[in-house]
DNA sequence: ATATTAAAATTGGTCGGACCACCCGACCAC
DNA sequence: GTGGTCGGGTGGTCCGACCAATTTTAATAT
C-alpha cells in the first residue's frame, strides 16, 4: 500500500522549471553559463517557444537566471541571489534529506519564532487572541493543520509583517507539513505539543512577552531534538535497505 | 549637477507585474477577488495576451495569484502565502518608508546575523577567510559594497544555506543599500563599522564562535539604532516640507 | 418539480509564425 | 586609433488559432 497519488496537474512550463532548475541546482549547469537561445532549447524540448518563456520568466523571479536583452539567458549563483522557494528542492537534491539544510531551517524557526511569540503578546488584539483559541479547540482539524494555522495566528498577532511572512514560507512549502507527520507519530510528542498550546496561548493572553518567548523556545528546542532524531533514525534505516 | 541617469530598461511585463502586485498589494484587488480573464485584461492594458500571460507567471510566483485552468486567476492573501520579494514593495506602500516593515526587518537581521557570525567561526575555511580579509581591506570598493560583500563571505562561511539566502536577500533587495547609504553618511558610524570590521573578522579568524556572535549583536544593535533614528529624523523633514 | 446528464460557453494552456528592439562583433571611414 | 555603420544573433512583443479544464446552461429522465 502506497502514499496518496500526488495528483499533480503538471502545467507543460512548470515541468521545464523544474527541469531547468534541477539542473541549476544540481550543478550541471553553473553560474556564469549561458544558456542555449530560447528558439533552439524550446525546440530541443519540443514545447513552443512562448511556453519556454514562461518557465523563463519564473525562473528569473527565483532568481535562478538572468535574462539579457540582445545577448542570452545566463545562469546565476543561489548562493548569491536565490529565494527560499528554492531550499524546499535544494533539500531533496539526492532524494534523500539534505540534514545540514533541515538544521539550517531548523536553526531559523527556533531564532524567530520565541521573537514572533514575544511580539504577539505585546501586540495582539482581542480577535487575534480569539482566533488562536478558535484553532487549539477546533477538534475538526488534523493535528498538522491545527500546528500550522496556530502559528500562522501568532504570526499575524505579532503585526510583524517580515516575520509572517518567513513563517507562512515554513507552512505553505509543505517541509514543515513533512516534518509535523513524523513528529505526530509519537505520542509523547501530540502530548507535550498539546501542551504546549494553552502555554504559550495562555501566556499571550496575559500579555506576557518573556513567558511567551520562553515557552516557545522551549518547545522548538524539545521539537527540534525530536525531529532531528527522527530524520537520522530515518537516515539510517533507508541507509540500510 | 546631478547623479548619473538611472538607466531602467523597463520591459513590459514587468511594467504589468508592478502595477498588478501595487493594486494587490494596495489592497484595490482583495483576497479571493477574481481577475478579469486573460483577453479582457490584455486589450484593457493594451498588451498582449502573451505578454500579460508572462506577467501572471511572475505573479504566481510571488503567490499573489493564484491560476486555475478552466476557471481564471484569483488574487490570494500575500499575508498567508507571500514571498519575501515583496518587501521592498510593501515597505514603500504609501511613497515613504513603512517604519514598521523597516523594524521588522531590522529585528531579522539582528536576529540571524549573529547565529550566521557564530557558525561562520566554527565552520570557516582558511578559503572562507581570506575572502573575508580580502574585502575589509580592498580599498577600491565602495563602503556599501564591502559591507554587502563581509555580510555575504560570513555568511557563505557559516555553511548554513537557509542563511546565507535570507542575508543575500537582504543585500540584494536593495533595501539594505538605500539604509546603508544613510547610514555611511555620518563618519561616525563609518568609524564605528570599520572597526567592527577588524574584530568580526578576528573572531572569526580565532574561531571563537561566542565572541563573534557579541560583536556581530553588538554593532547590529548600534547600527540599529542610528538607523531608525535617520529615519526617523528624514520622516520628520519630509512630513513638514 | 427535481435530479441527472449532456451540450455549450468560458477561461486558461499551448502552439506556430511574424516582426520589433537590443547587443555585439566585423568592417569601414576618418 | 577613433568613431560610425551594418549585419547577424537573441530576447521582447504581437497575432491568431486550437487544445484542455471548468463552469454554466439546457435538455432529459425520474
Amino acid at each position: 500500500m502506497t502514499t496518496i497519488s500526488p495528483l499533480q496537474k503538471t502545467r507543460l512550463h512548470e515541468g521545464i522549471v523544474a527541469q531547468l532548475q534541477e539542473k541549476i541546482l544540481s550543478g550541471e549547469f553553473r553560474a556564469g553559463d549561458k544558456l542555449p537561445p530560447e528558439r533552439e532549447l524550446a525546440e530541443s524540448l519540443n514545447v513552443n517557444r512562448s511556453t519556454l518563456r514562461e518557465a523563463f520568466k519564473k525562473l528569473e523571479m527565483l532568481d535562478l537566471v538572468e535574462i539579457r536583452h540582445g545577448d542570452g539567458v545566463y545562469v546565476k549563483d543561489y548562493l548569491d541571489s536565490g529565494s527560499l522557494e528554492l531550499l524546499p528542492a535544494l533539500m531533496r537534491s539526492g532524494g534523500n534529506y539534505d540534514v545540514a539544510i533541515l538544521k539550517g531551517l531548523l536553526d531559523l524557526r527556533r531564532l524567530i519564532l520565541p521573537d514572533v511569540a514575544c511580539q504577539a503578546a505585546l501586540n495582539r488584539t482581542d480577535v487575534d487572541l480569539a482566533e488562536m483559541e478558535r484553532v487549539i479547540g477546533d477538534s475538526g482539524l488534523s493535528l498538522n493543520d491545527r500546528d500550522m494555522l496556530l502559528y500562522s495566528a501568532i504570526g499575524r498577532a505579532s503585526r510583524n509583517i517580515p516575520f509572517v511572512i518567513i513563517l507562512n514560507f515554513f507552512n505553505n512549502s509543505g517541509l514543515v507539513a513533512e516534518l509535523l507527520t513524523l513528529y505526530f507519530a509519537d505520542p509523547a510528542n501530540v502530548k507535550r505539543t498539546t501542551r504546549f498550546y494553552g502555554e504559550i496561548v495562555g501566556a499571550i493572553r496575559e500579555r506576557k512577552p518573556e513567558k511567551s518567548k520562553k515557552i516557545m523556545f522551549d518547545l522548538l528546542s524539545f521539537a527540534e531534538e525530536r525531529t532531528i532524531k527522527i530524520i537520522n533514525e530515518k537516515l539510517d534505516k533507508d541507509g540500510m535497505q
